[in-house]
DNA sequence: CGGGAGATTGACTGATCTCAACCCGGGTGG
DNA sequence: CCACCCGGGTTGAGATCAGTCAATCTCCCG
């Protein structure tokens, strides 16, 4: 990839073919204010927080942020991921609602936000992105249904193994095969909704049977079919 | 509530104040096909199967509905309830894909069913109509990041109590002060995402400490307050 | 070199699941 | 009319998965 302008240029924010704005014409595009450059997050910075008023969409122009909710006892429950590509906050904004998750920056991010108004408007004046917003929800919507399940019926090791194919197929590898991703044990365990013991305990397993390489953080699946026998995911 | 006509009367199917379908003028309306009257489905009776190509709306009149997903080894998760005035099956038919959910009376009910072309049709024709879907699909997903971080989180107990002091405020009370909804100790189960032998253990246990009171399937409220405790809900 | 965050391991505990037996009421067929 | 069956509900005992607590280790950083 590469940038005539210095990355990251504002203009590319919402002209990508494939961002949730590629149905908006040029004169709509327009009326979003273009006044600033995109927002930048170091990792580990929060860009919005759970209870806040957001009133806007967070465009991720690069960066992986995490998006959780923090429980009754302050433990995170990781709901999804957001990268490059992808919108952040629009259910609190069409809902007129508080955010209910926070939203933090696990790499290094460059974030555009859009005013909830202008959101709203292209919604009801645009039938293709209103429809694309509406297939984005849908989407979160459907993931959301099976990760309840299996929390509900899957044991702990289940879940992890589910865990490390569904982040292969999400960010991929890099170039010695690990996985894209970096995540503490601490927030693994976020995500398959145990505590950051059970998780540790398991990748030593997964590690002891050769289905995976660990180098601190890094993590290298060596035998995705056994980790798909033992997810027991139905593909 | 009274109808001129024999009972239910298709047409009020669509232009009840308070349905999805209010913001749609009246050629809109007459543009769904409206030979048939409403589906009779009995209690027990599936209106649609997980896996199964739906590709419509469906819109509650009267009764209620179960929607849930079938686990790895056959038990079901449920992921929510639908009645009067609620639709189902729009996540499939706004994504084109199959249902990843079944969907079965557990009262007798009235539903109509609304092709999806059309109202793909009217998310790009109509802007009021496509914010009602999308905040319809916000709601959900609000709903469902809640409930899995409730499971992930909180033990059986807590979820048991907090799922009582739901079905109170979604379904209601009858006469008698007991909650409207009627399900099997498996169902409630289900909902909660644990055993049988561990809701009916629980139950008896609140029974015992005077915080419901048990006759068969239905269920009294007597100590909203401490449920409400137990169940470490924020409000 | 001290401090702190994250990772690891062990021991213990206990909430919850599973299995199995049994009960109860309603419906059915002989 | 009665025996039987069946779905749902209950209860008990035992097994176990997974959480908690606590100690230790390893880096990495200032």
């Amino acid at each position: 990839m590469k940038y005539t302008q210095s990355f990251p240029a504002f203009n590319n924010c919402f002209q990508d073919t494939k961002s949730v704005f590629r149905h908006l014409s040029n004169e709509e595009l327009e009326l979003i204010p273009q006044e600033q450059a995109p927002d930048f997050y170091k990792r580990g910075e929060i860009i919005y927080s759970e209870g806040s008023r957001i009133n806007g969409f967070y465009y991720v122009m690069k960066g992986i942020i995490k998006i959780y909710k923090t429980g009754f006892d302050g433990k995170e429950q990781i709901i999804r991921f957001a990268q490059a590509g992808d919108i952040m906050g629009f259910r609190s904004t069409i809902s007129n609602e508080l955010a209910c998750t926070t939203s933090r920056a696990i790499e290094d991010s460059y974030i555009c936000f859009v005013p909830g108004d202008i959101v709203k408007q292209f919604v009801k004046i645009n039938g293709n992105f209103a429809m694309e917003l509406l297939q984005i929800a849908c989407k979160e919507l459907g993931e959301a249904n099976d990760y309840i399940t299996d929390i509900a019926q899957k044991t702990v090791r289940e879940r992890l193994a589910e865990v490390l194919i569904h982040l292969k197929m999400e960010f991929g590898l890099d170039n010695e095969n690990f996985l894209q991703i970096s995540l503490t044990r601490e927030e693994l365990a976020n995500i398959v909704g145990t505590a950051t013991e059970s998780v540790i305990r398991l990748l030593s397993e997964f590690k002891q049977d050769k289905h995976i390489e660990i180098h601190g953080r890094r993590i290298k699946i060596l035998n995705e079919k056994v980790l798909l026998k033992i997810s027991n995911l139905p593909y």
